[in-house]
DNA sequence: GCTTAAAAGCGTAGGTCATACGCATAGGTG
DNA sequence: CACCTATGCGTATGACCTACGCTTTTAAGC
């Protein structure tokens, strides 16, 4: 049995798999010490703050002692946008898949709103954390009852998480300028787009101006119901179920 | 005509609408040439080198003088966000609006794709940049046959941009990832999971990965065919315009 | 044409950041 | 008991954004 051959780095780092030293010096801190810390920073003040000094500080460390668990800041970052999104809660039994689904963005949504700063971490590579796989293992099992092949559930989920991720970090980016300036949204941004857009250079625009959607407050919809996009992305997935069960 | 009050910043910036100075000395820069460096310098060596010393030498000028134009960087970078996606083509005549949208996200995609930092640039409001609104105008536009309310354009296409920023920002986050380090994905990627996923843990995604979905390449679709999401999203629109004809 | 004031240019500097490097230190291993 | 290895940590470097103040240029008003 070969099985240590070739993990990719960030497997190793993210399932703590490390190789345990057995020479020198004990290790006073740990991954997942080192993770915590960084997540309640975030928490606090905002992804932002999260400085590699900041951090080590909370841990009564030096600066530098972080790099002998992680490699980067960027390394940390991975790290922390696996441990924020915790382990996925099994879903209730028995459900239909799309009330399982509407649950499962439910709680996704959840954790991104208490933990906003999530969604500003940048992507590098196809997910591999315990906690984001747990999150993905859900998902497809609320397809379990479809008559789905394997590779069209990974393509209704990874949409779905693709759809869910970008509303969020739409949503919460708006609701924090929402925040920093209020007086600016609201009833001021369709002032604005009336002050601004041209009827001759954006007819259709205009047209949605002039009838007066934007006069209202931002929709900002945190509801999973109100979101629009979702629903219309799940009548899709129900078109596909009924073809592949016709 | 009151007109010149209250316009929030932010839209002052990206239309060009500042008060002429009648004082003092001309300047020598102007907002579009500093945009334009910067996306220069964007294209070249990607968002992270995009700083403002950089961007000033590329022009000539010192770094602060920058200032005298921008608020901050981030005020440069939303004027990169707009001046980067350039103004949205007219669609052609007579399109079905699922054709006319096909096109559209095409269009959108290769924008994207010929400049792939747009979207790491952090978002921080309703979007008011005229290119912005020129891309949202045509799609509202290729909605203009079906008997959707203006409010359900918006949602639909609010949702179709989501999506679409989404399904690109992964896309190229995973194709940065794949060119920095090849070796660890394609059948890696699987041969990885295989090795850390236990079918107790996680049931349902052992069955797909046993199944030999991911033993394959990743797929990394730019191909709007083969965006698997994209077709679910749009058979939703379909049954939305169904219902509303009906 | 001369004065004046407003605005632009620019150098300096402060504060924060990630991280490379070197040396001291502690704790298994032989 | 001696050695080797891995960790702890201070220092230092270079990059970054941007606040501040002085100088320079230009147009407006007399």
């Amino acid at each position: 049995m070969t099985e240590e051959i070739d993990l990719p780095a960030e497997v190793t780092l993210l399932w703590g798999l490390r190789e345990t030293a057995r020479r020198g010096r004990k290790p006073s801190l740990t991954v997942a010490d080192i993770t915590r810390a960084a997540v309640e920073v975030a928490d606090a003040e905002g992804l932002g703050a999260v400085s590699m000094a900041k951090v080590a500080e909370r841990l009564g460390n030096a600066t530098m002692a972080l790099y002998r668990y992680v490699k980067s800041k960027n390394d940390l970052l991975l790290l922390m946008a696996d441990a924020a999104i915790g382990p996925a809660p099994a879903l209730p039994e028995g459900l239909e898949w799309r009330e399982g689904l509407t649950v499962w963005v439910r709680r996704v949504l959840a954790v991104l709103r208490a933990r906003p700063w999530v969604v500003q971490i940048p992507i590098s590579g196809p997910p591999v954390g315990p906690n984001n796989l747990s999150w993905f293992d859900r998902a497809l099992g609320a397809l379990g009852g479809t008559g789905l092949s394997e590779e069209e559930k990974v393509g209704v989920v990874m949409g779905l998480l693709t759809y869910v991720q970008g509303e969020a970090r739409l949503s919460l980016d708006l609701s924090t300028g929402y925040r920093e300036n209020p007086e600016a949204f609201g009833r001021q941004y369709g002032l604005a787009l009336a002050r601004v857009v041209d009827p001759l250079r954006f007819p259709a625009l205009s047209r949605v101006v002039t009838s007066g959607v934007f006069d209202g407050e931002v929709p900002y919809d945190d509801e999973v119901d109100g979101m629009f996009g979702l629903t219309l992305y799940l009548d899709g997935v129900a078109a596909l179920i009924g073809r592949a069960e016709a």
